[in-house]
DNA sequence: GTGAAAGCGCTAACAG
DNA sequence: CTGTTAGCGCTTTCAC
């Protein structure tokens, strides 16, 4: 007990057994035992951070965030993939639940109906984020991608372009983005955008290929939108080898804002969701339930910004 | 006890008390306590996997590769940054061996005297990937990066380059790659190369600077070398907005073979580390010491392969 | 300021 | 095939 006490509130020993303690550890190696520690306590110091997939550059900003602002806090992040396709979810989620984490931060995905209620039975602090989905299992951090997308669709609108395309990830977010962005397509009395989607994970090669599919459709457009910026980098690159002009002839926008986006040539107009922020906000959630208060506002919409830049 | 063995050895149950198990723990929602199963038989099912950063692409290969070899074996992997700065290294380190994992995946920095004392008390199987340093704490699965750094040289003066410029991420290991490409180019009697360090997260952005600070040099560079691909991709975009010819006035040539390496225009010329291959091999280093058997090869060396393509 | 007792929820070991 | 006993290493609680 005085060790314990010695490692974790060493201002309530004498100086003495203070020192005689820093000195056992120090002498014997001493790493005391989080499981145990946890198991008692019912509280293992852990918040679990589940994203799609670590490949993309997506979800760095929001769990470098996290791991900042909990770290301080004592708490440590654990990072899971759950990938896109929901083979695997279930498994992983009790494999997650079962360590007992004081917080799960959860993007991507929607859960299935038995996902969600492994989830709301554990009793564990949720933040959902990204997504300002409907019914959130407890509580969110995110932003509306119908918005963004509808304001995506009136960007490119609003400078002229009539012949939009979109090229999308392959996966469920994506698809509503892409369905929002059509509609307001039609609200806005524009042709029907062309929607061509490419295989996750996005990247530079799939940005290509797509820029080519597109380009032998019998209207070309004269704007794109990508679900990922490094979809739009593949699209600036296959557009300069065929000697297009960006953004005279094509307008090329992308999302996320990636460290590459403000530096390309063209840079690439883009839209941005603050991952710092999401992060940041979904620790003080958690950090307030974990000190027992009531989270009132259970939903926040943190909003976007389209970034205009030289390709859009 | 009935419970345990329905949810780990079902087949050891019968029919009739394996199907009412499973109807409790789906009715009531139970999920088993993995620090109380972990604590009682000093098995935590947890391989943590320490890297300097997530920001890069450089080791989501690696970790792919070991969340999928260790999850057929019902292993988690946990994933730590230790960022490249040592300064919490020994704090994340105890936090780490505190959760007792099965076993701890180790890439970056070079571990303080302090550090490598926890890690060896600990007693847990240790792998230290991507270097090939001298005296490693356990195991180890990577490549030399001297030989790398000297192969990348001869490389370049083989195709009839004489003025080496180097640009390098600021951490340890790139210092030491820098160091034997100039002694490999004062070997082969060229002129001694500039090495140009831009800060972390090495990025596009540092990758134009570079360029941009190599050209004002005295004698501009015929062939630079970058420490990740990214850096090569900003020193691709600088050179194309200056009308620098590549490869015909400056060569370039990366690291890492990111996925966008073998699609940018000029396609570049990299040097490539398997990571998927060091995270199965690590994997199964792991595997065969969790399962007694003794390693005798405790260091392999996967060695590199440099692509050419068309930037050098 | 320090220590004794009890127990967190599992599973190893053994018994039947 | 099923069940009993004991204990993993901590921390909560209470006592002095």
């Amino acid at each position: 007990m005085t060790v314990s006490r010695a490692l974790k509130q060493p201002e309530k020993l004498a100086p003495r057994t203070l020192e005689r303690v820093r000195e056992a550890v120090a002498r014997t190696g001493y790493v005391p035992n989080l499981m145990a520690g946890g198991l008692r306590s019912s509280r293992s110091g852990v918040v679990a951070v589940l994203v799609p997939t670590l490949a993309g550059l997506h979800f760095t900003g929001m769990i470098q965030s996290l791991t900042d602002s909990l770290g301080r806090r004592g708490l440590q992040v654990l990072v899971g993939q759950l990938g896109y396709r929901d083979t695997h979810e279930d498994e992983l989620l009790r494999a997650v639940i079962g360590r007992r984490p004081d917080g799960i931060v959860i993007t991507g995905t929607v859960h299935s109906q038995q996902g969600r209620e492994l989830l709301l039975g554990s009793g564990i602090p949720i933040v959902e984020t990204w997504d300002c989905t409907d019914g959130p299992v407890d509580m969110l951090v995110g932003a509306s991608h119908e918005d963004i997308a509808a304001q995506a669709c009136e960007f490119l609108a609003g400078r002229g372009r009539g012949r939009l395309a979109l090229v999308s990830g392959d996966n469920e977010r994506a698809a509503r983005r892409a369905q929002a962005f059509v509609e307001r397509a039609a609200v806005l009395g524009l042709e029907p955008p062309v929607v061509h989607v490419v295989p996750e994970p996005t990247n530079h090669a799939g940005g290509r290929a797509a820029l080519q599919a597109l380009l032998v459709q019998r209207h070309t457009p004269d704007a794109v939108w990508c679900s990922s910026d490094s979809l739009a980098m593949g699209v600036l690159t296959e557009a300069r080898v065929r000697g297009i002009n960006v953004p005279g002839t094509l307008a090329v926008m992308g999302s996320g804002d990636f460290d590459f986006a403000a530096t390309l040539d063209p840079t690439l107009t883009t839209v941005r969701i603050d991952g710092a922020q999401v992060g940041a906000i979904a620790a003080r959630l958690l950090l307030q339930r974990l000190d027992g208060q009531t989270v009132t506002q259970r939903v926040t919409d943190v909003g976007f910004t389209i970034i205009e830049r030289e390709s859009a």
